[in-house]
DNA sequence: TCGCATCAGATCTAGCTTGA
DNA sequence: TCAAGCTAGATCTGATGCGA
């Protein structure tokens, strides 16, 4: 088992596909296969299911693919350690849609022309998902919205180390269907239009509408996977939706929507408690440096 | 036709020996 | 100590087979 096998193994669970996977690695489809059964040779275990003509990761494979990720992550972050003061190499970081659009543009711009030895892997998707992923090593660090105790300190995993970045004013905003609703106690039914489960703002909206008048009947949710979408639904008169102040002001808002003020909540900087490389440090420093909280 | 497995032969690499 | 030569094993490629 060496550093090869652990990337050919690492590329192939996530293609699924011995072709796809020695496409993307520039080798031949022999190799990845041969390379994949010497691994399951040298462990004693099957890593994939081969079920007819597609594979699937077996349950041990799973299991082992969460030990490569650490151990890919770990060697990468080994490599970096050795040039503290020259950030390189890999980066990959997560970041919730919003934060994406309307916070990490200057930052991102920034951070390339500042590291330009470093490759920056970049992913957006729901809080919930972004946590997983940096858990597992699957990525560095993530823009996400920690849930809130009662307290409002924010809930983050123990083995995680967070940086409070962002203060974001939520806007709750109602099709014209319900432009007679002036406060958000008058509204008495839900329809959201909203990001996958998983969405800290989805989860705002949903516990804010059961607060008020719409606890007594089911939310109705509909999922959509951008901020475009989710004004659009909001525009058919059908459902209303929530999102930061700050993404509200790079869209074309349609004529005749109701915008109520919905509270806040802080974008945070999440990475492994065990993780430290120079291109994350400067990334931090960044990112500090842009932020509207302090740390 | 597609995707994976298998095989033979080519090529690469690490480790060892030898001699200057 | 270092370069050159040799060798075994590892790794790679391309062709082919098989099953869905």
């Amino acid at each position: 088992m060496n550093h090869t096998s652990l990337e050919i193994f690492s590329v192939v669970a996530e293609e699924l596909s011995v072709v796809k996977a020695a496409q993307r690695l520039g080798r031949v489809q022999s190799n990845i296969t041969t390379r994949i059964q010497q691994l399951e040779e040298e462990l004693d275990a099957e890593l994939f299911i081969r079920d007819s003509k597609r594979l699937k990761l077996s349950p041990q494979g799973k299991l082992f693919l969460s030990y490569t990720k650490k151990l890919l992550s770990l060697g990468e972050e080994a490599r970096q350690s050795l040039h503290p003061h020259t950030p390189n190499g890999d980066l990959a970081l997560g970041s919730m849609e919003c934060a994406a659009a309307s916070r990490l543009t200057k930052p991102l711009a920034e951070f390339s022309q500042t590291c330009p030895e470093v490759r920056l892997l970049f992913s957006t998707q729901p809080t919930g998902q972004l946590i997983e992923r940096v858990q597992q090593s699957d990525l560095d660090c993530a823009l996400v919205a920690l849930p809130v105790d009662d307290a409002g300190e924010p809930l983050c995993p123990d083995d995680l180390r967070y940086q409070p970045l962002y203060d974001e004013q939520l806007l709750l905003v109602l099709p014209t269907t319900m432009s007679h609703i002036r406060q958000l106690s008058d509204i008495d039914e839900g329809k959201l239009a909203a990001f996958a489960v998983g969405c800290t703002y989805r989860q705002l909206a949903m516990q804010m509408l059961q607060n008020m008048g719409a606890s007594g009947r089911r939310i109705q949710v509909q999922e959509v996977s951008s901020y475009h979408a989710m004004l659009a639904c909001v525009a058919a008169g059908t459902y209303m939706c929530m999102l930061p102040e700050s993404v509200l002001q790079l869209l074309q808002i349609p004529a005749g929507l109701t915008l109520l003020h919905a509270g806040h909540a802080v974008t945070q900087l999440i990475w492994r408690k065990d993780y430290r490389s120079p291109a994350l440090d400067h990334l931090r420093q960044l990112l500090a440096s842009d932020a509207n909280v302090s740390a």
